[in-house]
DNA sequence: TTGTACGCGTTATCAT
DNA sequence: ATGATAACGCGTACAA
């Protein structure tokens, strides 16, 4: 493409032609309490006038060391990320204490497939983390650069977290709503590494994590083993992403085993709608053929007809607590959120 | 805080030490065929080494004039185009192309509301405007940037755009499904501007406008006429914002019309299935009762029990396009992308 | 309140 | 294939 567009006007220039210096255009700008009003509104309108929109961003990061940008690294692609109700209400939280700090608010993707060359994460003052990057690499290239960090909904030494009790969520909801029912299944999201909709073996529930999912699991089996109850391993389903498409899989085969589960527990509360939406179509009455509860507490399972039984997480004020502390440079604390279970109709 | 950390290690120092030149560093990162894979091996190993993780973005930015980064202006907040499925298709596939060119993408805001100082769009190589901001003043500052801009479903003298043919979907769409039905209401997306839901004047409907919603309105109406019928102006509602609870209050509305219409247009998938679940819950059958039709063609709409009757525009290919034109400098084109009419079981 | 001078870390160009 | 040099545009001491 032929761009013959002239090199635009510099700082030092307008400083020429307006016949002040360098430094006073600069002030104009950045320090307005070091002149005087008069001046500084002369050489703001002069500036425009002239097509100078402000300080060039390169020379300005450079000069001062800072760029304006905090920077959230997603665990994922960005679609994925964006088609996660929970995920948006973070980011909102994020973004609303970003800017009463002016400041902007940058997003890397944590799956790397063919991320770009140019590292964006030179652009950024300081990182959250929003869940363990998919790509672990992507969480050492960015701790190499030395700049403040928090990580949320997982723990990595030594930086400070901001994490939710999903252990104690999924604890206390189970012990809610058990009753009297023994059928009980879970649909899990992630629980092992796999692209398939399928069951976890007795090995993989042997698996130390520390992952939300895991979490979850943990608090709904020892609720269940506390009520002399038992959830067996083959009545754990997982699914690989949080997608209604994949979630509509797993519900399909929970119906259908045999004896049919009376109690559905679903890790989040997407998974759990399209599971009442299932169930509904396959003719089942809710909750007397079935009872189904989600997880995080998203506006939908409160407007579904029927309205669903979840656990409560405060993810806005997730997102508050986390740029706050960036921003403080509280960067050590390590703090824990506690949920809400609500009892819907559902169950 | 205090932050005794010391300065990072720079491109000079790192060759002082290397006992090379710091060209031949920057080429070791920049121009692997300007030297021996031998050295450049060696040049890199030592950099990780010692801690030298890459050329300084912001220097490298000043002295080379470009970013790598492309920005995708949206028309409002972050999270608002977030919980747009449309606008995450069109994300993605955006970031495809960027992707591929080893390009970033910058996200920022439409809504200035509360915009941060630090101008983000200084580091941006270009830009796609997704929607006109609504707040005309970022298109301004950021059309003075100088820089490669492309608007996507909206024009802006002298941009090139990439639009979809929204007329004469709806037009389609209309004299598709219309039948015998007189009593026709549509549910319109922000055809005026105010933050109620509420029913347009008729002062109103004769405003020139060339938004999105507009072109669809204009589609149904025209293809109505064209086969003598009326859409009298007191059965179009709109709703300020694309979401379930919105949608909501505008379908209640509807359905307590009297006569109830027979035939509901909805500018979005969102706001048909919202229709759909609120007239099944008002105890309606579907399409007996009433049919209802959606806009945009998202999977829900597919998956949806009963299926809607849509019209789809190519969101990923459009997110393509317009990446695409603005990473060739083809800045000048206006393309128009083709709908299409597809009937399902609310029709 | 305003100006001077220097360096931030890199890369393009040219020379070797 | 590698090295020397000169900008890129700005902000901040410090001096006036």
């Amino acid at each position: 493409m032929t761009k013959p567009r002239n090199r635009k006007i510099s700082q030092k220039e307008i400083a020429r032609i307006l016949g002040v210096s360098p430094a006073t255009i600069s002030n104009a700008f950045n320090q307005p309490h070091q002149l005087s009003a008069n001046l500084r509104e002369h050489i703001l309108s002069e500036c425009k006038r002239l097509g100078y929109h402000g300080p060039n961003a390169a020379a300005s990061m450079l000069r001062k060391g800072k760029t304006g940008n905090i920077c959230v690294v997603l665990s994922d692609s960005l679609s994925y990320s964006f088609s996660d109700p929970v995920a948006n209400l973070f980011l909102e939280g994020v973004a609303d204490i970003l800017a009463k700090n002016s400041l902007n608010l940058l997003l890397i993707p944590g799956n790397d497939a063919d991320s770009p060359q140019t590292n964006m994460e030179g652009f950024a003052d300081g990182f959250i983390f929003y869940g363990a990057p998919r790509d672990p690499e992507i969480f050492n290239r960015i701790a190499a650069l030395d700049k403040p960090i928090i990580t949320v909904d997982f723990d990595h030494e030594p930086y400070g977290s901001v994490n939710v009790d999903n252990y104690e969520g999924a604890y206390q909801l189970t012990r809610s709503i058990i009753g009297q029912d023994t059928d009980i299944a879970v649909l899990g999201l992630r629980l092992i590494e796999t692209d398939r909709v399928c069951r976890i073996t007795p090995e993989e529930l042997l698996s130390e994590s520390e992952s939300i999912s895991r979490r979850r699991l943990q608090g709904y089996i020892q609720a269940a083993r506390d009520l002399d109850r038992e959830i067996p391993v083959d009545r754990i389903w997982t699914i690989p992403f949080n997608f209604p498409q994949y979630a509509e899989m797993a519900v399909k085969e929970v119906l259908a085993y045999h004896p049919r589960p009376k109690l559905l527990l679903c890790m989040s509360d997407l998974i759990a709608l399209t599971a009442v939406r299932v169930a509904l179509r396959a003719g089942l009455k809710i909750p007397e053929d079935i009872r189904i509860a989600g997880f995080d507490g998203i506006t939908e399972a409160e407007t579904y007809h029927p309205s669903v039984t979840t656990v409560y997480q405060h993810c806005l004020e997730k997102g508050h607590i986390a740029a706050q502390r960036l921003i403080d440079g509280n960067l050590q604390d390590k703090s824990t959120l506690e949920t809400r279970v609500i009892l819907r109709e559902t169950t």
